[in-house]
DNA sequence: CGTAGTATTGACTATCTTCAATGCCAGTGG
DNA sequence: CCACTGGCATTGAAGATAGTCAATACTACG
């Protein structure tokens, strides 16, 4: 199965909505369904697993809305190795990130079939009242900054991984609704490249936890568990 | 030398200024000294060190700009554990990242005596050619967004603790001028917290890289070494 | 000069990685 | 239908890395 590579990132068709118009936009925009006048995008890129694309760095600043789906970033440390760093689920934004790379900027890649919409910014300094959209990105990035800074590092392999799935359930869960379990899109060794952790690792710490009935965990669908907090050591096999 | 506590943030003078009469501008907002509109700020609070600043989560929606000095983002873990979150330095904002947290913002104290301005954000919908602004704000949040997600969880202690300081030392220099060393305001103990990593693996990280010559350490002063890429390879004592 | 905070060093131990082998599952083609 | 294949997941054993505990040295500052 060869990824259908998307090198870079021209818009083919000009079609622009409004995500006043659109059902879903309450998922993108949290809040109100917005009133209808600048938020707008070039809709529902499709994008088959395992395609790329390949965000520029630096202006033009390219942002991508997240619709359906998961999209895996990685970039390429300077000895060749492979390191995800992150993961985008719908209502995030893909593409701020690497505005700021001079080079070598993150390859994204959808985890799974995925939907996205990509968003074109206002004019600076032309238009009125663009300034609500540059607002609702402010705040979208300003979460990303707190999701990035995940206590990762910190934690023993265990609890990384416990969190982890934890933070990729409720993101993935619709606001409000939560479903029991969730699939996992990304392999047992992306999340151990995400959390510094080896792939064995990773497939030892969610045995412990399915074991210590803290997660539920068939292959790739992991669930969690009501009462899990009070679990502290668990046996090691 | 207790810490004199700011508690949360409560604009006392309300005098507020435009960067462009501002010769520290460039270090702020990169690019050009700014035309002159709508960047309008508190400016200068000063903090002693150990001051702690506590951002409220959620709107209002506050930010700051770093001017001199050094910001240790901090936050409480579950088991009541401490983890040094990040670090601001000159030219970066520090509120962003607390928009998005419900509970536990993160504690912002001055890890060395610093001064940070007060960015007045405008009135959403209201004003005219504010976008310029958030238009800056985004891009210092995008650069915040890939700052925090450096790979320290997937690299070996040493490999992280030199990645740090180079990093620390690209940050702290002002554009252009590469001084040779820099002095890191932070203990190792933090340095640790934040890369998740023990005080005394820090430590003999530290030792292990200037014996390798890879970088200058005397006490907290650090610096880069010119030809120091190929080293791959370091004797352990 | 004494104190508190910080930095360093050593010895021992727990955790995680690495290497290797095996199992599982879906897709493919005879 | 069934063997074959490739990607992914799992398990075990051995070794390396980093954490913990404890003792000591250094440094800034009153």
């Amino acid at each position: 199965m060869l990824p259908r590579l998307t090198t870079g990132f021209r818009p083919r068709n000009r079609v622009i909505v409004d995500c006043a118009y659109c059902p879903t936009a309450r998922r993108c925009w949290d809040e109100a369904p917005l009133p209808g006048t600048d938020l707008l995008v070039q809709p529902e890129l499709r994008l088959e697993r395992g395609a790329i694309l390949t965000l520029p760095s630096g202006p033009p600043r390219i942002v991508f809305m997240v619709i359906s789906g998961c999209l895996a970033l990685s970039e390429t440390e300077v000895g060749g190795t492979r390191h995800t760093a992150g993961f985008r689920l719908p209502g995030e934004l893909v593409g701020p990130e690497s505005w700021a790379r001079a080079d070598r900027p993150y390859e994204v890649r959808a985890a799974t079939a995925s939907v996205v919409c990509h968003l074109t910014l206002p004019r600076i300094g032309r238009g009125r009242g663009n300034s609500a959209f540059l607002e609702r990105l402010l705040v979208k990035s300003a979460a990303q900054i707190d999701r990035a800074m995940r206590p990762w590092p910190g934690l023993p392999a265990i609890e990384r991984v416990a969190a982890f799935v934890e933070d990729f359930v409720e993101r993935a869960q619709v606001r409000g609704s939560s479903i029991g379990s969730v699939r996992l899109p990304m392999t047992r060794a992306d999340i151990g490249s995400y959390l510094g952790l080896s792939e064995e690792t990773v497939v030892r710490a969610l045995a412990r936890l399915k074991r210590g009935r803290r997660l539920e965990v068939h292959g790739r669908m992991v669930g969690l568990v009501q009462c899990s907090r009070p679990c502290a050591q668990l046996p090691m096999r």
